[in-house]
DNA sequence: GTGAAAGCGCTAACAA
DNA sequence: TTGTTAGCGCTTTCAC
């Protein structure tokens, strides 16, 4: 038989070599082991003692504990995930973290882990499916049970990768690809567009406009949704809906700016706009304020997002609100429930957004 | 000898055993076994393919390359992590992840991490104390290499826990409490402060106001920062700077609109306000709109953090841009070469925040 | 150039 | 109630 004991590789020396050698110095981790001996029992005891549950005498209890206390022992979970076989892990992919929408469902979905015992590894795509792919690809290696999806929507590949029976179980969230079948978890998007139609309708808009994103962005399923919903409640409300309804623009303030100059070239006698998101919105309101157009009188504005300035009285942005901290609360509770259960999650599940209704569409009329 | 061969707990069965029995359907994870098996060598070869570097034929190396392909092998990160004693995990918490100011931080963080092959952790306090301190037990579980923390600076005992030789690597980002003597990036908040003020004499006011956060976070060190600069660059200007020059408000809206009514009846010559954040100062914007006071020539207003709203033409708030993407991209940077030279990071870094001058101080006179 | 063996910290089946 | 033992997937030394 051979004796090989040559694990000298390791950079920290353990607690054990230290205590041995009279220096007692903590620089590295205490381990069950560390505690066993200390404690005089079984690393099984001290492992029985952290695990929930029995067959553990008062007194051996209190002892680990305390030595456990003493050393500062932490458990190392990964190698924990290792012999379980999973891990307290959760993914959750983003487009961009700084924007406050993808920053609420974070912090609630976070929040929701926590409460459960789990963790959550975070990426931030920027909008770069490689990006996404390649947090997907990590996520699988740290072991992630399971994964909260916002996709950029431009990699189908991406999703070929998580259909696959091992790898951990995927949850998409606010937005997905025409071509996936998973679980879903999103605001009623279609619903928010027919909101925005009828209330335009409804406070005596007979020229109204969506203004939704620009080239690659408007083929993103929001965007889409958004468009056919607003198209669909034109039509049921007897006004027409042709393609000229729909104008494009970026998604920021300026874009907005910009966009409602050309508007008034296109369309001199709009009367109502719907916009992408609130900060178009607060670009169009912009440019309607230094050509003399006003806001709430001459041209009605609703945006999404509800973002906090939309609020504000100076600006005052009627807007739709989605329920983000929802989607993502939900999403968590069914992506954990389904660990336990050992199943994937499935099915498709939406709410509804609500509209707020402030000054920049409250005037009522009948126009001819 | 004995034969103890019972380890049939897995939940699910390892692909070997699949493979055996004819069924194949791929359940579980490869690993570098089953990649060894189906090649025909040994897993140690595997590993030596997957790690840089060498002494491994070509043949050889390309052969396992398209068994690991066919496998859809990924590798467990948290075997490696165990065995090297450490992972490519680095935590980062913050106290408000939609609040973009620590959605901006978290962004470009991670970005920075992910370019150098880490990957990040997140916790959200929301500003308690005891969820900083859960966090970091959690983030030393998970063998976390280091640790970005943006404190609530409520919890002592959460740096006496990372002052061990034992934890992992601390920066601490934006903020920290005066007893913490580690490595910190951070803005020079009291260069901010004093810039506010200098800036609101300069343009001619006499009876500026610096208007700070309410009784917990009063305490906070950026609060304190900001105002000691304050209270410092009135005094250099020959102004005086009693505490009478401090008021107090929360940091929504809502407070700054009630705290401009409160300091009507307390300060009816105000001629300049300092607010501790933006939203805050638009808070104070709309309740002087309110009020008839003309904001830009009877007030002067600065906020703190440049958020998108403050240039709408609308607000058009004169504000204090805090660099945090240059914080995080720094202190990741620092994180990871500590890393790799094996020191623990040390030394305070601080980043000169910039003056964005809009219409709501742009007046210029000479008050008597 | 390749393989055998040991062990990172942990859990669980079984024996005592 | 407690201890012995094996092994999760991986890297690394050493021998061939």
């Amino acid at each position: 038989m051979k004796q090989a004991n040559h694990q000298n590789d390791r950079a920290i020396p353990r607690v054990s070599d230290i205590e041995s050698s009279q220096t007692f110095m903590n620089t590295t981790k205490a381990t069950i082991k560390d505690i066993a001996r200390r404690a005089g029992v079984s690393h099984t005891t001290v492992s029985l003692v952290f695990a929930r549950g029995g067959r553990i005498s008062e007194e051996t209890r209190r002892k680990v504990l305390e030595t456990a206390k003493q050393l500062q022992y932490v458990p190392n979970l990964g190698a924990r995930g290792l012999r379980l076989g999973h891990s307290k892990l959760i993914g959750i992919i983003v487009n961009d973290i700084s924007n406050p929408f993808y920053g609420g469902m974070v912090q609630i979905a976070e929040a929701a882990a926590f409460e459960r015992g789990y963790h959550l590894l975070i990426a931030d795509t920027q909008w770069n499916p490689e990006r996404e792919l390649a947090a997907i690809e990590k996520m699988i290696s740290f072991q992630t049970r399971g994964i909260l999806l916002c996709s950029t929507e431009q990699s189908e590949f991406a999703y070929e990768r998580l259909k696959d029976a091992r790898s951990p179980a995927v949850i998409a969230l606010d937005t997905c690809p025409s071509s996936y079948s998973g679980c879903f978890i999103g605001n009623d998007v279609q619903g928010a567009g027919e909101m925005a139609a009828e209330h335009l309708i409804q406070i005596g808009c007979r020229n109204p406009l969506f203004l939704s994103a620009t080239k690659p962005l408007d083929k993103f399923s929001s965007f889409v949704a958004l468009k056919k919903g607003f198209l669909k409640a034109l039509a049921q409300n007897g006004i027409s809906n042709s393609e000229d309804r729909i104008m494009h623009s970026g998604l920021s303030v300026e874009d907005g700016h910009a966009a409602f100059h050309r508007i008034l070239l296109t369309h001199p006698n709009v009367d109502g706009i719907f916009c992408a998101n609130d900060m178009c919105a607060i670009g169009v309101m912009a440019a309607a304020d230094e050509k003399g157009v006003h806001v709430g009188r001459d041209l009605a504005l609703i945006g999404i997002d509800d973002i906090p300035l939309s609020k504000v009285p100076r600006i005052s942005l009627t807007s739709i609100r989605q329920p983000h901290e929802q989607i993502a609360r939900t999403a968590v509770e069914i992506l954990i429930d389904s660990f336990e259960k050992n199943i994937r999650p499935e099915g498709v599940q939406t709410f509804r957004p609500e509209l707020i209704v402030r000054r920049s569409s409250q005037f009522s009329r009948s126009k001819s």
